[in-house]
DNA sequence: TCAAGTATGCACCTTTTGGTAAGTACTCGT
DNA sequence: ACGAGTACTTACCAAAAGGTGCATACTTGA
């Protein structure tokens, strides 16, 4: 009938649509280590402690499908292949500061949260 | 050894403990109704379309439990309880408008880049 | 008395996500 | 020739997340 909405009705809000992209137990921390710069395969691997190739892979697969990361294959000899934060991947670790900083201000909060739950269950 | 680290190293970044709170399909919605005021469960129910009773039930007391959001039960006669922010979880919110911003502005291309990998895949 | 509405709880099942461990194709140093 | 390092790929499995539907205890209206 009337429309309600003129944007598209995929997302509910603009942060759901940010949290398909960002969603996944390792893209936080991989964009993390990305935004000090590029970054190669083995070397963001050792960063991201704990993380294994497939997991890592797959989530620089769907960073890079959704225009976050850019891989960058020197067709080297010796294997030769890094990572690095686009423009717009840029643009979304800086919108996500706030977040960081909600968190390290409260990151006993959360935790202690989080160990009630642990421990009430 | 020698600490890298003076914080508790529970957390990566502030980010990674943020996420820890508003991962969850239905959570970041939650808390983009609850933004609006106090809502009664079967309200917030209509609201956040296709919402289970058992997930609802469920994030909000995760929710709760992390201390984001308060019930509040009017023990009245024919059963009424609502939800709303606490404090803390207004803050929350207000950290995630850059997010919401950011999936606004973007929000044609993450949805281009969905489309992508759904095709693809 | 019967259906409907309130806010939940619970059991069962499927889907999604993530982890482990192996294999590949290449090159380099010994 | 062998082991190690590069950047992945694949198959198999376990755990977590999420969905469906029924049950509860209460009340109000027909």
């Amino acid at each position: 009938m009337a429309k309600e909405n003129s944007e598209n009705p995929r997302f509910i809000c603009g942060l759901h649509a940010t949290l398909h992209v960002i969603s996944g137990k390792w893209k936080p921390l991989i964009l993390f280590f990305l935004d000090k710069g590029p970054t190669r395969y083995g070397e963001l691997k050792r960063s991201v402690r704990g993380v294994s190739d497939k997991m890592l892979i797959q989530q620089l697969k769907e960073l890079k499908s959704d225009g976050i990361v850019q891989r960058t294959d020197y067709g080297e000899i010796p294997l030769r292949v890094d990572y690095s934060l686009t423009p717009f991947g840029a643009s979304l670790v800086r919108a996500m500061e706030p977040l960081c900083g909600w968190g390290e201000e409260h990151e006993e909060d959360i935790a202690a949260a989080m160990d009630r739950r642990k421990t009430s269950r």
